[in-house]
DNA sequence: TCTGGGGTCCTAGGACCC
DNA sequence: TCTGGGGTCCTAGGACCC
């Protein structure tokens, strides 16, 4: 199966309407109709809605809202803990499904995902309204479906109709059902860059679409070019089935009950998060190269601290001393309300046994060179200076320091 | 009485090398 | 006596997304 390159693709774009609040509908259907929310500890301060069912969006109950505020406005709330292991196993099963389909699926998250379906036989419409009905047939989980000739277009549109949407947006389509959305709704701008935007009186997509790029690059870097390029309905961005392979870091961070200073408490909380790490490296058999600890003081101030290791390291022992020593340097010892640590460079170990046969290899290259210049040395000097590189005693001398460089005395000790 | 936890990508400055 | 320019790596912070 070959993409031909001047084929207008066909993407796929396919999104679950508020997926966590479905499942838990799905599973206890007594929940339908009525206002439902996962938010994170109920009990505890960081209780924030998580998802919510769209009777609870009615009341204005909204994603990171925190609790008492949604309760407030909906006190008839029913709030739930997230299931992680349901939401992972419908997610899996719903992927499975696409799958079957075409090998051009690319997961994004845990709701959504991407399909080029190019290539697949029939109408495309047609296929996307039994996608559609078959994971609500079989899961009871409610989806819209964006339906573009790119991933930017078609992300956009299934954000135009929900829930059950199916929406297509062609290039000709543009003009009428993008470019009127104000520019805060666009993919990729956030409250920062709208607020910046809107100064430049840049209000709506299609004031983006025409803006002068050089003004652009100006204000955004790079991505003031791709922003208005998006804009303008350009997207080559491939469906990369991979892309979930490559994770680039694997991190846990908590929130105190309390804001504290007490170190007790805080190498405790470090200690689990490592541990956390370590189990999820394990999952992914994966291993990671950097270390990074985040610290998150009473005042919201936060701060990233980083070391870069000379080796892999996958276990909890490793990550947590990493941890600390990063904490204790750079601690200013004021309250902590949010501690993080982080494993970056992360490999996949199939691949780290490539190169860690290449660091073997390297190693012993640098091996045999050392011998033939102790060879060479000892026919030079004889058989004493030979000897003299042999002995431990003798790593002071002047003659050792002199003629050999340090890393290959190191090496020739081992 | 505020604002979780999981990520990715980009930028910018300094160190270091050539 | 006074100081170029490019490239890469490392680190920290920020914007964004779900």
């Amino acid at each position: 199966m070959s993409i031909q390159k001047n084929k207008a693709r066909i993407i796929f774009h396919i999104d679950m309407n508020c997926f966590y609040a479905s499942v838990e509908m799905a599973y206890n259907t007594d929940l339908k109709g009525k206002p439902v929310a996962i938010a994170g500890n109920p009990e505890e301060r960081k209780g924030i809605i998580v998802t919510s069912s769209y009777e609870a969006r009615a009341k204005g109950v909204k994603t990171t809202m925190p609790l008492w505020q949604a309760r407030k406005l909906c006190p008839n709330l029913i709030v739930m803990r997230p299931n992680f292991e349901r939401y992972r196993a419908a997610s899996n099963e719903i992927f499975r499904m696409l799958f079957q389909i075409t090998p051009y699926v690319e997961p994004v998250s845990i709701d959504e995902g991407y399909m080029d379906v190019t290539e697949v036989e029939g109408n495309p419409v047609e296929l996307a309204y039994r996608i559609q009905n078959d994971i609500m047939n079989n899961l009871d989980i409610p989806c819209s479906i964006g339906i573009a000739p790119n991933k930017f277009l078609a992300k956009m549109a299934s954000d135009m109709k929900k829930p059950l949407g199916i929406t297509i947006l062609r290039k000709r389509d543009i003009e009428k059902k993008l470019w009127p959305l104000p520019v805060e709704e666009m993919y990729g701008v956030g409250s920062k860059t709208a607020e910046k935007l809107r100064a430049m009186d840049v209000k709506t997509i299609k004031d983006l679409a025409y803006k002068d790029e050089y003004m652009l690059k100006q204000a955004f870097g790079i991505n003031g070019q791709r922003l208005k390029s998006r804009a303008n309905g350009k997207d080559l961005r491939p469906v990369d089935p991979d892309a979930v392979h490559d994770f680039k870091s694997i991190g846990s961070s908590q929130t105190l009950p309390h804001d504290t200073t007490d170190e007790k408490e805080i190498f405790h909380l470090i200690d689990v998060l490592s541990d956390n790490v370590e189990r999820r490296l394990k999952r992914k058999e994966a291993a990671g190269r950097s270390i990074q600890l985040m610290i998150r003081y009473h005042d919201r101030k936060t701060i990233t601290r980083s070391k870069k290791l000379p080796s892999y390291i996958e276990y909890k022992e490793d990550i947590k001393n990493t941890a600390l020593e990063l904490w204790t340097k750079n601690w200013n010892t004021e309250p902590v309300r949010l501690i993080g640590v982080t494993v970056q460079d992360v490999i996949e170990k199939k691949n780290l046994a490539e190169q860690l046969d290449l660091f073997t290899y390297e190693k012993e290259e640098k091996k045999d060179k050392l011998y033939s210049t102790i060879q060479q040395l000892s026919n030079k000097y004889g058989k004493e200076t030979f000897k003299k590189l042999n002995n431990e005693e003798e790593k002071d001398s002047e003659f050792l320091r002199t003629s050999f460089q340090k890393d290959f005395l190191d090496d020739f000790r081992k």
